[in-house]
DNA sequence: CAGTGGTCTAGACCACCGA
DNA sequence: CGGTGGTCTAGACCACTGA
């Protein structure tokens, strides 16, 4: 007997495998906030029965979206949607090291906090549609270690995506920048673009810094992504290349 | 009746599961030179009678080296060690752009080739052993697109795992330059880690690459490994960064 | 102890490849 | 057409969690 498509979505003589599908309607669910950060998913058998699939079907899913970050299992206690924890800061997105050789995990002071409409390039960067007045947020932060400025960084955000957010609740949270997007405005950050550039410090970067001016700087963009390829921020990072660098790994078992 | 442990090596009741020992196993085959880059592995059923495993169990340690572009799994065809070819160089281990946008695959031009006795801190980079002398391979090429220069490129290789390399093969090969270290050592990279610094040419660098003294660059040192975490290569760029940029991505479903 | 995810089996059918 | 990997099922047992 052929299995019934209507009821569930899935359909076993669509072109993309059941897992696929799977993995579709969890992301889409995740998308409309019926999981939010941190709270368990069904278990894989009453997906399976939700779906209409076999566990192992469920499980093949629910592996790729695990091997992307976006859920987690945890063995005898069930799989849940991923926080941006600060551990998980240690290990994903944060690539600062001190030129001795030590990883940085800056603090983050908030210097400004503005609502203004967005110039056509940001809006354009932001995948926000050309010829309407979009509100973005910006900010303003300095990034220190101990008592050492690190990087200068400037963050803009879509403004109808984050409602509710505040200078107050950024300068509260002791958190991850992005636990504040997911818990504040539900916005989960699945995906970074960056682009690395070696320049010089002008007068203003070089005065946030204590550096010279023409001294040799990082500056790092970034585009950071939530579900379907949605672009939630664009920061720029202006770092101290005296004194820190960049890594990245590619590849391995 | 409990599995045989003995023929095979397997053995179900060890703490690693037998996934994952198949994978070291094909992990062990690869690195004792069984198979080699571009060779046919034997079917999964061939590898099930082998190991004394069921199909599924090779299928899940297949994939997690697949995965890993360690093997390339091609339906109707067989499971193949991966080569690195033009086409994947274009998606794996290149990431310089031009600040256009326009990814760059420059032309490589080898200025010198010399074998030398590793000085003290490029052994402990490849990790050769201290106290003993090594012989290293020190590579200089240029790197241009068109007429233009991109970056310096400097390479050392521990001369031991390097057999028959030689200024010809590498000047003779339009390939990838870790094509060339399969082809003709059967070295496989399949990992790097990589150190990105902001800094101002020097005299030298600025001479190299046509441009001004204390021009911007980025310096990216590089550590490629092969199996088993064996670091083979180091290579120092040093990219114009006034005309060249870097980009990663990360996360993603 | 019951419930979760983790591993593993034996087998089925399909899509794709090349002779 | 036979052989390959790709998908999927049904079911088993294990390891881990927390009440």
């Amino acid at each position: 007997m052929p299995r019934k498509p209507a009821k569930t979505g899935l359909d076993i003589s669509a072109p993309d495998p059941l897992y696929k599908q799977v993995e579709e309607r969890i992301l889409q669910c995740l998308a409309d906030g019926e999981w939010k950060p941190g709270q368990q998913l069904p278990t894989e058998t009453q997906l399976a029965d939700r779906f209409g699939v076999a566990v192992f079907t469920i499980r093949a899913g629910i592996s790729e979206l695990a091997a992307s970050k976006i859920l987690v299992r945890k063995q005898g206690k069930g799989t849940f949607v991923a926080r941006h924890s600060l551990q998980r800061q240690r290990y994903q997105f944060s690539h600062v090291y001190s030129n001795d050789g030590v990883q940085i995990f800056p603090d983050r002071a908030l210097l400004s906090f503005a609502k203004e409409t967005a110039p056509d390039a940001i809006a354009g960067i932001l995948g926000l549609r050309r010829g309407e007045r979009h509100p973005i947020y910006r900010l303003n932060c300095l990034l220190s270690a101990g008592a050492k400025p690190v990087a200068a960084m400037e963050i803009m955000l879509p403004g109808r995506m984050f409602p509710g957010l505040t200078a107050r609740s950024i300068r509260e949270a002791q958190e991850n920048i992005y636990a504040v997007y997911q818990d504040v405005c539900g916005i989960n950050v699945i995906r970074v673009e960056e682009r690395i550039y070696g320049a010089l410090a002008k007068a203003d970067t070089a005065a946030t810094l204590k550096i010279a001016v023409n001294s040799p700087i990082l500056r790092v963009e970034r585009i950071a992504y939530t579900y379907k390829d949605l672009p939630v921020e664009y920061r720029i990072r202006m770092l101290d290349a005296g004194k820190f660098h960049y890594r990245t790994d590619e590849g391995g078992v």
